[in-house]
Parts: structure tokens; C-alpha cells; sequence
DNA sequence: CCTTTTCTGTATCGATCGCTATATATTTCA
DNA sequence: TGAAATATATAGCGATCGATACAGAAAAGG
């Protein structure tokens, strides 16, 4: 039923994706409209058309941004038969995606809303929630191990998981101030050697 | 040369004091003039009077700002003779911090310049700056420590300090998404979990 | 007293914000 | 070949941004 009329003008995926890559950078207060239409070569009528408003359009951003970047942390640590390489999968995985040569430095859902205008506290919110869920899914995978008897039943995966989450949202503030791949990959292992106290009875 | 004409109205520690407030709960773009001055109890004219534009104020804000939870971090890690402990003071005094009532939550040079639109990237640079000198000075204390003979030669400071102020940022992270103190502290204490593996030779 | 100096309160300034009305261009359906 | 439908381009909406002009108020110096 939209197949009438006159076609659109350019790829709705590509604009997406370079918008995705504004809020990435500036954040959503730090991001105008002028600065995303630039981006994404349209005016703003078509973006609106298309996308609704500027926080529609930051929110499909967020999802693209966890679609695009997720499943690749996520697959790092499925490949890891061993729990712990797994835990390090999910830090070293983001040490690379945080330095993706062309794309903004660090991690769009940590940096990108952090300090909300007054008028805009309910989108950062949605934010906080991925950050949370973070934390949520880190865990699962925690307990799942401690099911499988590769962890011991006494330890306390909601720490472990709130901590390495936690190093892994420092480290996209270091990629964002520009510390290298081999950089963040030396935290990721420095985390790592907390490792073996922390899987430990408390 | 300044003890004639009307005398000011308001107490400029005090606005400056609020002004930091604002600046660190929500950035330096999400603050408005008028978010200022209304926590300010001035009007603007007044604020350009006393502190000349936006980012001055701002830049006089962060001084204030490490002026005043500077030294308690500084102060506990001198009062720990033992370098460890004084890493893990560094920690858990930035915990103190980053969760005091009444004052907005985690760190303002962290916090406050992450995400900085096209027009003010430099000021963001000085934050970058002053997190890029919290990494030298742990750094200077564990030289210190290796100096004095606490610590091996062979240690890679450079790396042992990147990691704990990766940290230290990452609970800023958490302290501005609602985690409590007694959380901030177990992370602090889990990354003192990986000291004995950091400080052994690399 | 009057002049000078500085601060305050009102009332804006031009620029930009997010957003949209309107007219025109380009397509499909009848 | 219209008529209907959708997208684009120009141009500008009201609101807010950071910042100020101006006049009156409050102090010191003469």
C-alpha cells in the first residue's frame, strides 16, 4: 500500500546508519538537526517524513547501533567454550569495536546520553536501561557457567558481572579520549587477572 | 580599585558553587543559560558580569570542582603508607565522592564534556586533559613506590595506572546510573583483586 | 549635594534550535 | 491522460539559545 507515489530519494539504511554515527560521536543533545541532515544528505522534510522526529530517529539509531555492534561481542563469547575466555571475549571484542577505524571512538550507548538536558531525561533513561541489561545478560551467562559446574555455586555473579561491565564502560571512556586498540586490549587483560580471586567464595 | 560603585548582590563562591552543580549533573551542553541563573538565584546579566560567558563560567566551574573533591581523593592516598592501599584508596575515596547526597552523581571531569557538539570541542579537550592527568599522577605515586622499593622495577606503571583510572571512570559510569556506594566500593575492592597478578612482573 | 562607578532588572538582540506549511516534482492507478 | 499519492525543496514557523543594551539603583569620592 505505499507503492504509490513518488519514490523515495535515498537509501532510508544508509541515512540510518550515518545518523547512527552522529549521535555515536556528539551524543543526542550535541547532535542538530543540521548536523544529522548534513550527514545523511537529505533536507529535513525527508528526514522527518521518514523518521518521525529527532528522538524517533535516535532511538532507531540506538537499536541499529546494538544491532550492528552487538551480535559481534555476543558471537565473540559464544565462540569460547571456557568461561572465562568468554568474560574476556566480551572485553577484548570491545576493545575492537571501540576502535573501528572510519566509525566514532568508545561505545554510543555508554557515552551517547550521560548528561540530559532537563527536557530530555526520559530518552537517556532508555540508555541507562541497555547499560542495565548489560549487566543483566554478563550475569546470565555467569550463572549459566556456575549451572554447567564451571564456576563454583558460592560466587557472586551479580559482582563479577557488574565489574567487568563496569571496566568495559571505562574503557569506552578511554577510546573516546583516544587510548589505541593495544591499549584497551591491555586493560581487557588486566581485568582479567582480578579473574581467578574474584570466581573465588566472597 | 574595585571598592566603589554598587556592591555585588549575591555571594560569588555560593553561584559558583550552583553553577558547578548544574554543569556537572548535566554536562555543558545540557546546561542552559537559564538552568544557571535560575540555580544561581541571578539574573544573566549578572552572570556575564561576574564570569564573562558560558565556558568561562564553565572552566572556572571545574576548577572549583578539583578543588574541592580533589584533595580528599589526594589526602587518602597519602594517609595509606602502603602503595596498595593507596591505590585502593584512590578507589573507594572516588566512591565517597561519586555518591554524596545532595550533590549529583559520579565525577564532572568525567562526566560533564563526553559528547561535545561542533562548536566546542576544545572545551572538551581541557577535560581530556585533566583525565589524561589523573593517569600521570597515579603513575608518579607507583614510580614512587617502585622508587622506594615497594614495588618491582620491572612493573609496567604506565599500564597499572591506565587500568585503575579506567576504573575509577567506569564507576563514575555506574555512580550516574544509580548504583549505591556499597556497590561502587565492591568494584573498587574487586580491581584490587588483580593488584598482586599487576604488579608482578608483566 | 553631585559625580563617578559598579551592579541589577527588564527587555530584548541575532542566531540557531526542532519542526513544518506550502508548492512542486515524480510516481502508480484508473 | 488525467487523478491520487508520496517525496522533495524552499522557506520560514515559534521557541529557545547565548549574550547585551539600556535605564535605574546603590555604593564611594569629592
Amino acid at each position: 500500500m505505499a507503492d504509490r507515489g513518488r519514490p523515495r530519494g535515498f537509501d532510508r539504511q544508509k541515512a540510518l546508519a550515518r545518523a547512527m554515527e552522529v549521535f555515536w560521536a556528539r551524543g543526542y543533545e550535541g547532535s542538530s538537526i543540521s548536523d544529522l541532515t548534513g550527514a545523511m544528505g537529505i533536507a529535513s522534510p525527508s528526514l522527518y517524513a521518514a523518521f518521525g522526529s529527532k528522538e524517533a530517529l535516535f532511538q532507531e539509531a540506538v537499536t541499529h547501533y546494538k544491532a550492528t555492534e552487538g551480535p559481534e561481542i555476543l558471537a565473540a563469547m559464544d565462540a569460547a567454550p571456557v568461561i572465562r575466555d568468554a568474560v574476556e571475549a566480551y572485553l577484548t571484542t570491545s576493545a575492537t569495536t571501540f576502535t573501528r577505524r572510519g566509525k566514532p571512538r568508545g561505545c554510543m550507548v555508554v557515552l551517547s546520553g550521560l548528561t540530559p538536558a532537563a527536557a530530555n531525561e526520559g530518552l537517556c533513561e532508555g540508555l541507562r536501561n541497555d547499560r542495565a541489561a548489560n549487566i543483566d545478560d554478563l550475569e546470565s551467562r555467569l550463572k549459566l557457567a556456575v549451572s554447567a559446574g564451571q564456576l563454583p555455586a558460592e560466587m557472586d555473579t551479580r559482582a563479577v558481572a557488574t565489574f567487568y561491565v563496569t571496566v568495559q564502560q571505562g574503557m569506552a571512556i578511554q577510546a573516546r579520549d583516544g587510548a589505541t586498540r593495544a591499549t584497551l586490549m591491555r586493560i581487557a587483560h588486566d581485568a582479567m587477572k582480578a579473574w581467578p580471586a574474584l570466581i573465588g567464595v566472597a
